[in-house]
DNA sequence: CTACATTTGCGTATAATTAACGCAAACTAA
DNA sequence: TTAGTTTGCGTTAATTATACGCAAATGTAG
């Protein structure tokens, strides 16, 4: 006869923020827990009577204060049976997604510090969160290029050279100027402001916005979002 | 304080496979449980000891008697609480290729019957199977397009008109046989045989072998698999 | 043996898309 | 005024995708 299940499940999340052309995740360091001394992806246990995607949103808000703009499931980790060296604890963990420019992130009290880390200066992390981020990296990757998420990275409005260097960044690749704004602009999901950017250096540039109604519309009728690159 | 969690983790698999111009999907007929007059996938509770992906793998050879060419993780689903009426369940997906041409499937232990279904003619599932399928669908849609998964539902050596009705069939669209050929062949990632298709109707047809190895010194260097349709 | 149906295998012309780059416009700072 | 900077729009060449044409190699019917 089998013994009974005794593995616990718990969720953890990366928030990913864009600031000053580089990408940002964002993590906590640990008050409770033999992991104490490291930082760590936000998330915890699961509740009995709540849903996986309540549980990340309860645990980022217990924890931060941070706005998401986009959230999705990455990968669940369950094949390394010691990943928590206390208990067998399997992680589904999450992706988010937030508009980092002009945020202030609160400590609160799970947590006892919350910081965001350059994605290139991440600290050796609790548990195998090193390998989650590393998995949410590459999907990440992955979906700016065939999904419009970099978006919800951005503030509202924005410049065509934010977006570009959005992606330069954070895909690792250099890519003509002229030739991603003919692509996006061909593809009619952004709106012209009239507003003009702030910064005082050059030709003033026009502030844009990501239409969601009109990409919504293109995408029942087929479209397929696409930015590749050499 | 909170209450000690009480929730069980299963995993589900589902087995893709493709015979005649279809696509099919393994199901079994559940001797225990509440929803024994259910199809479902095969699955089960995941052990103490034993990791997400070795729980799968036992779960199909207590099952079943295929040999996958191909298995990856879905996706993880516990946003309904209620998907097991029983308890909490959450279930870790994943979804499999073998090759159907030539199988015979056993009736075991766990399973009183074991059957393809054609993805087409799949009957009410138990759980949220249905829901578990749709995913699966959809992710083996996406991936046939981006990495060559496609092999992995064939027999080793098959024609190129096989490899060309996979596509149509599983994908439901249109394509033309010279170009698709011609796109393939560019790749340098098949080997032709020597031998020839037995089917005695219109001009013979080498036989085709998938180049793993070229495949992955392709992939070192940059190399990206897709097929497009219109 | 011949004509025909069938499927394979290779080729070519044209359309569409991507990649590479030129350059003037609109600003600031000196 | 001039130099420096970034934006915004354009043109051309290279590459890739699409739409076909057609002969080769078989089995079959007459």
């Amino acid at each position: 006869m089998e013994k009974l299940q005794n593995i616990r499940i718990a969720v953890d999340a990366i928030v990913f923020g864009y600031k000053n052309n580089d990408l940002y995740a964002l993590l906590i360091e640990q008050k409770f827990g033999s992991a104490d001394k490291y930082w760590a992806l936000p998330g915890g246990l699961v509740q009995n009577d709540e849903s996986l995607s309540d549980a990340v949103i309860r645990e980022l808000h217990e924890e931060t204060n941070v706005q998401l703009n986009f959230m999705e499931q990455l990968y669940t980790f369950g094949d390394d049976i010691h990943r928590d060296s206390r208990n067998r604890v399997i992680s589904v963990a999450y992706y988010a997604l937030v508009d980092a420019s002009n945020l202030e992130i609160k400590a609160d009290t799970d947590a006892e510090r919350v910081q965001w880390f350059k994605i290139d200066e991440i600290p050796p992390l609790a548990f195998d969160h090193n390998l989650i981020l590393k998995k949410g990296i590459e999907r990440l990757k992955a979906k700016l290029t065939y999904e419009p998420i970099g978006f919800d990275l951005l503030p509202e409005e924005f410049l065509f050279s934010d977006l570009e260097n959005l992606y330069c960044t954070i895909l690792e690749k250099e890519i003509d100027r002229r030739n991603f704004r003919k692509k996006i602009l061909s593809y009619g999901i952004l709106e012209e402001t009239e507003k003009f950017s702030p910064i005082k250096t050059g030709r003033p540039a026009k502030l844009f916005k990501f239409n969601n109604l009109k990409y919504n519309e293109l995408i029942k009728n087929g479209f397929h979002f696409e930015i590749k690159f050499a």
